[in-house]
DNA sequence: TGCTGGCACTCTCGGGCTTCGACTGCTTAA
DNA sequence: TTAAGCAGTCGAAGCCCGAGAGTGCCAGCA
């Protein structure tokens, strides 16, 4: 659709809008290495490429910009391969080589690395628990009407909940729904211990023990959805990207709302985008930033996905190999475990 | 030190310039009701103040502007009894009154309640694990060299810890360790626990079951000061304040670092102060902030502290007001459990 | 002695003006 | 189709100037 020269034209636009954050002139192009015409043709061409919405004009007699039409077609044509530098993958190895132990302290960290390796904002979501089956399940009595489950999963994360008893509760009794609700879940997934009938299991139990049964198993049933684990870091890094603090203000209260960012990134993913520009991330807030995003694969299934957030002038290259590879890394040391 | 007149009006220049981040004048100062002399000698005291460090020109024919001095000196004597208006103590009561169930909640749900009454940014450090002791201790076997070793504690706070093992183990005998672990420390507190001399368990054991007791001993008496809780909310408010980006991304920065943010509040704790002003914070980079800090105490035990981070330019009293309701009711709250 | 009014002075801020320079679009010629 | 030239546009930067806010100081008055 587009020629080759105004493909390279575009491309010299947006690389030189990336770095230098100002509007870029036809001489500028006509400069560069890659273009051997004229500043009279390029002009020429970069009012076409305008005309055809891929460019725009802050102002007569200012240089263009790229529109996020131009960005996306930067993205999806002109991109380069993106490999990481040295010293990057230098870091990413010592990384993922000293990294062990703790989940949560892992992803927390990756989201760090990943941050200084894009200097935006990286933000990583746990991986779901829905396919993690049940290691182990525990009832502590905290007082006499208080009871804490905790479960143990698969994949080494914890989950509790607390459960409010109506009546005070003897702790043989907790132990003894704690080894009933063991047998009864150990082994599944959240999501199937979830579905067990309450009705079904009164039979032979103790009133109070079967009061506590269904307690928990309803408690489980609630929203597991709702503790995603996000670990958002590097925002110190990108707001230096922008010059209104109204903007960084706007962003940090996006970046607040967990559930905003989690969904925010598997929409994108659902669209089956790696990138998404300005409003195509679907929020008006962020209509300056762009969302690079990929899932990490943990023992052959999608478990969850990182990404950074950084301005639409960002670097996309960059950002999409240091997402690639970490993800990459992230998904096949957790699969270690 | 200093008279009555003096003090009115460094107290009338504090809250204007907190109000309208202008430079105050005479003039101003002189047509406030508090005042009732004429702006020459206002002009006069003016002079005096800023002689003495309370005050200081950002230029010759501006008004004047609080110094660090001059806030303390607002703070420590001119401070106002500081109540909560009635929608904002309102709020507070529903929170409270609704408030129940998992600790990590209620304090991440405590850091936007705070930050929504100040609209600075909110710290909430969850209570220390020293005094809580071990209700239950779990071992559960991940992988055939991978042990997670999961505590309750009696404050409702859960530690998980993972043990690599030097060999293949099976469980069977990881089950053994967890029930001698369970009645070695349980009812302990983690630093008794943590404490136990583990060459003096070795008699009686089988080689395996004292290899993982060792094991767990061991990590339990890791720094348990490394997982202290911290939920930071409205950071987006808080930015609002300030004009710089530049200034926004180093406070950002040192957000991010929580450990710093931890010893900054115990900082001025120990100190004995409930706020810090500008380098008192003792950080270069919170230059233009101030902390207003509160320990809450549960069960008679100083647990944790809160506070609020904003520009030196807060309104200390309403923040100040703040922190001590909602630190007074956390702990009341987080005693009931 | 302390307060006040008056006065001269200083310095920033904003508007208006001009210049400069970086662009563009268009026209024309090869 | 490309290049060269040229006129035109518009923001940025510099400058001047007046307005306004605010100060310091002095002299007089209670």
């Amino acid at each position: 659709m587009l020629d080759e020269r105004k493909a390279t034209i575009l491309r010299a636009v947006v690389t030189e809008y990336i770095e230098t954050a100002q509007p870029v002139g036809s001489g500028h192009v006509a400069s560069s290495d890659e273009v051997n015409v004229s500043s009279a043709t390029v002009r020429n061409d970069m009012a076409a490429l305008e005309a055809e919405g891929y460019l725009a004009q802050p102002h007569t007699s200012a240089g263009r910009i790229p529109t996020e039409k131009g960005y996306r077609f930067f993205v999806d044509q002109l991109g380069g391969p993106g490999k990481l530098g040295v010293s990057e993958s230098q870091q990413v190895r010592t990384f993922f080589s000293r990294t062990h132990g703790e989940m949560e302290q892992m992803l927390s960290d990756t989201s760090r690395l990943l941050s200084s390796l894009t200097h935006y904002a990286a933000v990583v979501v746990g991986p779901q628990h829905e396919v993690a089956t049940i290691k182990s399940v525990q009832l502590v009595g905290l007082s006499p009407r208080l009871v804490l489950a905790v479960l143990v999963l698969s994949s080494g994360a914890i989950e509790k909940h607390s459960i409010e008893l109506a009546a005070d509760t003897d702790d043989l009794i907790v132990n003894a729904a704690a080894v009933r609700l063991s047998t009864l879940i150990s082994g599944q997934t959240l999501a199937s211990a979830s579905s067990i009938d309450s009705q079904s299991l009164d039979l032979g139990e103790s009133a109070d023990v079967a009061n506590i049964l269904r307690a928990a198993l309803a408690v489980l049933g609630g929203e597991h959805r709702h503790d995603d684990q996000v670990f958002i870091g590097g925002t110190s890094d990108m707001v230096a990207s922008f010059d209104a603090v109204r903007t960084v203000s706007e962003i940090l209260r996006i970046l607040e709302q967990q559930l905003v960012v989690v969904s925010l990134l598997e929409d994108v993913l659902d669209r089956g985008l790696s990138v998404a520009i300005g409003r195509e991330t679907g929020n008006e807030a962020l209509a300056d930033c762009s969302i690079v995003v990929a899932p990490y694969v943990v023992d052959g299934e999608t478990a969850g996905s990182i990404g950074v957030l950084g301005p639409t002038r960002m670097h996309y290259d960059q950002a999409l190999s240091a997402v690639a590879v970490v993800a990459n890394r992230l998904g096949r040391t957790l699969s270690e475990g």
